[in-house]
DNA sequence: ATGAGCTTGTGACTGAATTCTCAAAGTCAC
DNA sequence: GTGACTTTGAGAATTCAGTCACAAGCTCAT
């Protein structure tokens, strides 16, 4: 409840929202009515102190003595992460992991509706994937004026990213999640975030080395 | 230098230290001998202050006047991620998310070889994929006792993930990157880490609805 | 060998995130 | 209605991460 109109929300809590809309999800499947924080945060592997200041940042919805109720809840949270809106999806390189994002059920099954697959391999253009044909990359432009791209997807190579990415951006793209390995830069306005499975993998390197290593007092969770 | 044996390294740091770790490498590619803290920041998207906090964990390698010696730095990061071991790798699911990671060659380049893909899909077993055969989960141990898994991938569908997750912990692997879209839990000295491509998604919308919604002051790079 | 010019390493500071704690506010049995 | 019990919301305390600022240490020209 800060005195400007918009509550300012830590990004650390931002990227718990999701976890705990997937949660409110499964309980609304199951017909639960109400939920405390300290089952919500069982269920989201967090624990009850942060669901609770988490949940505090989007306003007062839980009843004392009670708990959350679980269809309101799961409106408010739905709305603030902007899921009542439509929100479609271009996929830039369908490669083996852009081909695999298109095919992926989980992101229609949240809403995400896929509008473009491109890439820039003439072999590939034309070849139908998921419902759509693969379109050349200034196609993009296209796309993005008929159909409005909200969040851009890049699974090119390292070397081709950034070009994507500016391609993207001067197409109106405002929301980026990139694959690619590789540092890409956007303009102030821009969302930009990253996904590197190869970084994944050596961070879980690192602590599994310390462990190795004679360190006993290394353990779970590093997220 | 803390007076215990072993520095103790924040795991913001540790997360970045795999993109040190590439920058480094292009770095020695292009035969640079040394670099500033100010040049390797602007690689890595990150600020010069950063750096030197980041890398002064793990030692002091670099030379005051001079920067950091690329070969010697490269060799000190690897060391410390692990990266001179080998660490073999099991993907667990091999539909279009399995199959895409088993064909990545992001793993390869970084040192990290695939040494088993599973399913549970009879329909799938005995098929050839990236040079290996889809053996069933129950072969998880064998491949363990034998190859000596260090990193599970899970890539079957949220309703299997905790059930793989078991079967990989009592393979003993201590390691697991899960990107099925669930919660799963793994014991103590088990480092587990998730990669939710829907997660991502609703994220960035969380943003580009701030941003709608007339919030001017939001901007780029949540990473 | 001395001074000008870089660049690191780190202690001090600032800010963000997490955890602790408990008053406030609700339910429910009787 | 009263008291026992539950659970939220939020201030306070703590821990963790990021930034600033500068002394220390190195190179190189002269």
């Amino acid at each position: 409840m800060t005195p400007d109109g918009e509550r300012r929300i830590p990004e650390a809590t931002v990227s718990r929202l999701p976890i705990y809309y997937r949660s409110l999800l499964e309980l609304s499947d199951r017909e639960v009515a109400t939920i405390s924080s300290e089952r919500l945060a069982e269920m989201a592997g967090v624990n009850a102190a942060k669901v609770r200041k988490d949940l505090s940042f989007l306003g007062s919805y839980g009843t004392r003595g009670v708990g959350y109720d679980v269809t309101y809840l799961l409106h408010e949270v739905s709305r603030e992460l902007g899921l009542t809106e439509d929100r479609p999806v271009a996929i830039v390189g369908v490669g083996n992991l852009g081909s695999a994002l298109a095919n992926y059920k989980g992101f229609a099954a949240r809403g995400f509706r896929i509008v473009g697959l491109f890439d820039s391999d003439p072999s590939k253009q034309g070849e139908m994937l998921a419902g759509l044909t693969v379109r050349p990359m200034d196609a993009i432009a296209d796309v993005a004026k008929e159909d409005g791209i909200a969040i851009g997807i890049i699974a090119v190579p390292a070397s081709e990213a950034q070009r994507v990415a500016d391609l993207l951006v001067e197409a109106g793209v405002r929301s980026i999640l990139n694959f690619a390995p590789v540092v890409i830069s956007v303009p102030e306005g821009v969302s930009l975030r990253k996904v590197d499975l190869a970084i994944e993998l050596q961070i879980l390197s690192f602590y599994q080395q310390r462990r190795e290593a004679g360190t006993p007092e290394f353990s779970s969770s590093h997220t």
